[in-house]
RNA sequence: GGGCGAGUGGCGGAAUUGGUAUACGCGACGGACUUAAAAUCCGUUGGCUGUAAUGGCCUUGAGGGUUCAAGUCCCUCCUCGCCCACCA
């Protein structure tokens, strides 16, 4: 008998699948499509990790499983090249971006190629080929002539490190996620695209998709939609004469308009010019100073409340009260109008600003008397009564004084309804070399001009050096030959744009060149684009999902506004694997040395089926998961067992005939019919785990049959053999593949289908029924299934140790549960 | 501070609409095979108790509640994880 050693067969089948295209995805194939895609992998020097394999083990067997079910599958793959630790890894190496990217990319595909996945590499995608990115560029100059694309002169947050400038999403704490450096701030000149412009659009487009809802609250909560009222404030002086000059605020608690007792306004606003007094432009001066001398994480982290009065008034809309204005580091220039209202009675920050700066504090809400000391930061939030803000609205419910406040300003004037986002518009330039150049021109008469169409692409120019320059220029700027060309509106000498784009543009839009990957004439034709439609299912890390996905899903719905996509969403669903930490629960790092390879599992000597397995069997999909070395153990000896089994089987079989035995037959099925049923259950819900527990159980099951009955039944045991076979194929599918040609067949076995389970093997003759005495098990009974509730009382009360614990006691209720339980109540 | 989620054996984790808690696997222990080890196979494995059996009691973070019946529903509290965060 041979044993199972996956070192023999997992090369093998990988060569032949290659050799045979096996999981091509086919154009307008007749079968119902499914699009099941992973993100695709940043190819990093470092190889694989056990996140990767995770995500894609999952991917591969969604894959499998769906094609097994008749589905014209696209399991595609890509490499997402471009992007800062190749480019930091060439500066070091003095290499160029390209090799190095060519080499991880060799290193990555042989290694994703050792799991076995069922990819059809030949439509595989490449962010950083010229063939790849002359689409990312033709689209950036959609987004262009749309105005949706555009330069300006802002502070951004700038990696001091990176010599970059980072959009928000990629400022995690203060800090650049990829380098954990300190973020400051630095004004530049910008492409930018308008993604605010799409926030309601982002927000209500998750209703017609399949995400998790820790997904799209995240995303809701990231546009940070808030409606809520802005109110024009009156500058005065300090007995009320208003100057003529005026600011807005916005609050989402109008209720507490009465009580508003100070403006505060961010130091870096202009309005302060206006509003300060001129004796008092000193300190404000060195105030702002001080301020912007802080990062941002300084700033974040000083919660002193610290501030200064500028010498101005405003006057209250609602009640004419003077009020002073402030300049505090609390408030946020970028958010609503830079200004804010200071209402110390029911805000944490106001409280806290106007404790230190002894501002008066008013109520407008009734709260317990433990909200009403002043001098507390325990501040009333809740719903209450209104009180302090006079006739009509004392007395009512404070929502609804707020509404009334507001519609009476509204009508005088000083109040509009107002929507504000967090959202902010996406940063798009970056400084490097290693990314998609910007196909725009700067011509001194026309300005920035697109690169015609027929020059697409422009491509990134051969460079000596990578290094960012200390201008916080790109280090294209130093290709005189590159930069210097002429407008193409008018022929005169102009400059091409050296920014490249973020590495977010590529894999902004990849998913749709894997429908028309060669594609030389048009992204993507539009019928194939009709035919593979939507993605169907989008696997992915979580923490992708307020960048790439977002950014993603903002470039889609601009594709649908142009009529260049025929759906308005790109991901019908979305789901995030969790993440699988060190064997102690922390995180695996290189640093701490706790890192496990997928690659050194599969050499040990267990092979990628296992590893595979023990991925799927660890824990549901999305959860956080600790490694565990042993589960592999595990897994490899379950599939060893049943390649032991079905070898027993094929040896015995032309020694004893089949003698029928149709009990034995009947045991068999229903041990595989009922694992065809759970596993097929779950694999609709992702619910790897019990799905193969469900298939230990069952070889649990035959295992026993075996030494009971033998194999003598050679047409249920073949049957049912070739059923496992065919359950384990998505999760270990060299190991299937292999075991299915063993058993006789000559196609492979992706072919074979997927088995559909008979109720009526499920069916048994007899039931155990638990008996309850008061809620608590006493005893079970077998009955013949299907008896009636009758028999089984009766049965149940003639059980010797419910006679014995009944004695004594009244029986009160019965409560029959059918094919469960019965439970008396006494 | 806001949002989301979780707490079940030594460990990873199971448990349809409330219906026999601890499936499956790992580890551990005992045994078979072996000169020995590995591998493989068989058995035991929530805790306490000890009348040793068709036994009793307890057990899903803590406490209360609803119910014939609660890991599951409700209330109060504790702990942990993730994301966001001076967003008005």
């Amino acid at each position: 008998m041979n044993r199972y050693n996956p070192k023999n067969i997992e090369p093998k089948w990988q060569q032949i699948w290659t050799e045979n295209h096996a999981f091509a995805a086919i154009d307008y194939d007749d079968r119902p499509k499914y699009v099941m895609l992973t993100e695709f992998p940043y190819p990093s020097g470092t190889g694989i990790h056990m996140g990767h394999t995770r995500e894609y083990t999952y991917g591969d067997i969604m894959a499998r499983h769906k094609r097994a079910q008749g589905y014209n599958v696209l399991f595609p793959m890509g490499y997402d090249e471009f992007g800062l630790p190749t480019e930091n890894y060439a500066i070091k190496n003095k290499v160029s971006p390209q090799a190095a990217t060519q080499v991880n990319v060799a290193n990555f595909q042989k290694q994703m190629e050792s799991l076995g996945l069922s990819v059809d590499w030949s439509r595989s995608v490449h962010t950083s080929d010229p063939e790849y990115y002359k689409w990312t560029q033709w689209l950036f100059l959609k987004f262009y002539a749309a105005g949706m694309a555009y330069q300006d002169e802002i502070a951004i947050n700038w990696c001091p490190h990176c010599k970059t400038g980072l959009s928000n999403e990629e400022v995690i704490n203060g800090r650049h996620e990829r380098c954990d450096t300190l973020v400051e701030k630095k004004l530049l000149k910008q492409w930018i695209l308008r993604i605010t412009k799409y926030a309601d659009r982002l927000i209500a487009g998750l209703k017609d998709v399949d995400y998790p809802s820790r997904i799209a609250d995240q995303q809701i909560n990231w546009i940070g939609r808030s409606k809520g009222a802005e109110i024009t404030w009156k500058v005065c002086d300090r007995n009320g004469d208003e100057t003529g000059d005026s600011f807005e605020t916005f609050t989402t608690r109008k209720d507490t308009i009465p009580g508003v007792t100070f403006i505060v306004i961010a130091p870096e606003s202009a309005l302060l010019d206006t509003i300060m007094a001129p004796d008092h432009a000193g300190r404000v001066g060195s105030y702002r100073q001080t301020v912007s001398s802080m990062t941002d994480i300084e700033r974040q982290e000083d919660k002193s409340k610290s501030g200064v009065f500028v010498g101005g008034y405003a006057k209250n809309p609602f009640n004419d009260q003077v009020i002073p204005v402030y300049a505090a580091s609390y408030v946020l220039a970028g958010y609503g109008t830079g200004a804010v209202m200071g209402m110390p009675g029911h805000d944490l920050r106001d409280r806290e600003f106007a404790i230190k700066h002894d501002i008066p504090v008013v109520f407008t809400t009734s709260a317990s008397a433990d909200y009403q000391d002043t001098a507390s930061t325990h501040v009333y939030t809740g719903s209450g009564t209104q009180i302090n803000s006079g006739e009509p609205y004392d007395g009512l419910a404070n929502r609804a004084a707020g509404d009334q406040i507001f519609e009476k300003l509204v009508s005088a004037g000083p109040a509009v309804e107002k929507i504000n986002y967090k959202l902010r518009d996406w940063v798009f330039s970056r400084q490097h070399y290693w990314g998609e150049p910007i196909p725009i021109i700067h011509c001194l008469e026309h300005g920035a001009v697109a690169v015609p169409e027929a020059q697409l692409p422009v491509v990134l120019p051969p460079v000596d050096h990578y290094e960012p320059t200390d201008t916080g220029e790109s280090p294209l700027v130093s290709i005189r030959d590159w930069v210097e060309t002429t407008c193409p509106a008018c022929g005169k000498p102009a400059e091409g744009e050296t920014d490249t784009m973020p590495n977010w543009a590529g894999s902004s839009w990849y998913y749709l060149r894997y429908f028309d990957a060669r594609n030389n004439e048009q992204f993507a034709d539009p019928k194939k684009l009709d035919y593979w439609g939507q993605v169907d299912m989008y696997l992915g890390g979580m923490e992708h999902t307020t960048l790439h996905l977002l950014y993603s899903r903002f470039w889609h719905e601009f594709l649908y506004d142009q009529g260049m996509v025929p759906t308005k969403e790109p991901y019908a669903a979305r789901r995030g694997q969790g993440i699988i930490q060190a064997v102690d629960g922390t995180k695996m790092s290189k640093s701490k040395g706790n890192v496990i390879s997928p690659t050194d599992v599969i050499a040990s000597g267990y092979g990628a089926d296992a590893l595979r397995l023990s991925i799927a069997f660890l824990a549901p999909y999305d959860q956080t998961t600790p490694w565990n070395p042993e589960s592999v153990a595990g897994t490899h000896r379950f599939l060893q067992r049943l390649w032991t089994l079905t070898q027993e089987f094929l040896d015995s079989e032309t020694l004893v005939g089949n003698l029928d035995d149709t009990e034995a037959q009947a045991d068999i099925m229903r041990a595989v019919h009922a694992a065809i049923k759970k596993v097929s259950a779950d694999l609709d819900t992702m619910s790897f785990n019990t799905a193969i527990a469900a298939q230990m159980e069952a070889l649990n099951q035959l295992y026993k049959l075996k030494d009971q009955d033998g194999f003598a039944s050679v047409n249920a045991w073949r049957s049912g053999l070739e059923n496992m076979v065919k359950l384990i194929a998505p999760f270990a599918p060299h190991f299937a593949e292999e075991l299915w040609q063993q058993i006789g067949h000559e196609q492979s076995i992706h072919l074979a289908g997927w088995p559909a389970y008979d109720e009526q093997y499920l069916v048994m003759a007899e039931q155990t029924i638990g008996v309850q005495i008061n809620g608590k098990i006493r005893s079970e009974i077998t009955v013949a299934t299907g008896a009636d509730e009758q028999t089984i009382v009766s049965a149940a009360q003639s059980d010797p140790r419910i006679i014995d614990s009944l004695a004594g006691s009244i029986v009160r209720k019965t409560i029959y549960v059918p094919g469960k339980l019965i439970n008396f109540v006494v």
